[in-house]
DNA sequence: ACTTACCGTAAGTTACTACTTACGAATGCT
DNA sequence: AGCATTCGTAAGTAGTAACTTACGGTAAGT
């Protein structure tokens, strides 16, 4: 299971503009770090430290190319938050189901 | 369509223990700012400026209820969030088992 | 009308975070 | 061996965010 930590992690991951663009790119297609730094309008350290965050994520991975490193996506990560949130997805309409069928046996009968 | 501020606020917004910690508690069930206030180790006002921060980010929503204000869980920042999500699973998902279709036609037949 | 209860906002402080430059390590090429 | 390329990390700084206390505003009860 994803524990609390993963999660916390990972949504903090995704809430800067920066990391998102970033993983959205390494997402797309996989890519080196330079490769990031010349597309986006930082450093290529502040590259690196993004795709740290990312990859303490579980949302991102890497493997050694010569001297590259090509990140690419981990579905780990996403499969997380995606858990996360059907969870309130689920209980959040089985609620406003809830709701409004008890308003319903009010004002007009079910069928 | 959900469209990348809301986006981005949604994710800043959990990205805070202390505010994700009031979404659940408010998805679970509905509840005043001074009933949020009571079961959490910061202030009222804290809390306020918690709920805004959901309430822009479309996660909640408030009712007025004589002077206080019932908070309860808003699926549309939720929605935003799943299809964000669901976009990169799917691609992912898709690249993932291209590459693995690639892999085994060079290593072994389809079936 | 006065008081009480509940809440949002303003102002100020502290902690954290995203960024930069500087440096060092590892791989590949000649 | 020497040099170039690619990258991660350390150190320092500026901006932001989360919290507190103080204040004002609205609704309900007596």
């Amino acid at each position: 299971m994803t524990d609390r930590l993963a999660l916390a992690q990972a949504f903090t991951a995704l809430a800067d503009p920066t990391r998102r663009e970033i993983f959205e790119r390494v997402a797309a297609r996989p890519r080196a770090v330079g490769e990031l730094a010349g597309e986006l309008p930082v450093s290529r350290p502040a590259v690196s430290q993004h795709l740290k965050v990312l990859t303490d994520a579980g949302l991102v991975s890497a493997r050694a190319e010569g001297t590259r490193r090509i990140y690419e996506l981990d579905p780990q990560g996403l499969a997380g938050l995606r858990d996360y949130l059907d969870g309130f997805w689920n209980r959040s309409l089985a609620a406003f189901k809830k709701a409004a069928d008890e308003a319903g046996t009010r004002h007009k009968e079910h069928r």
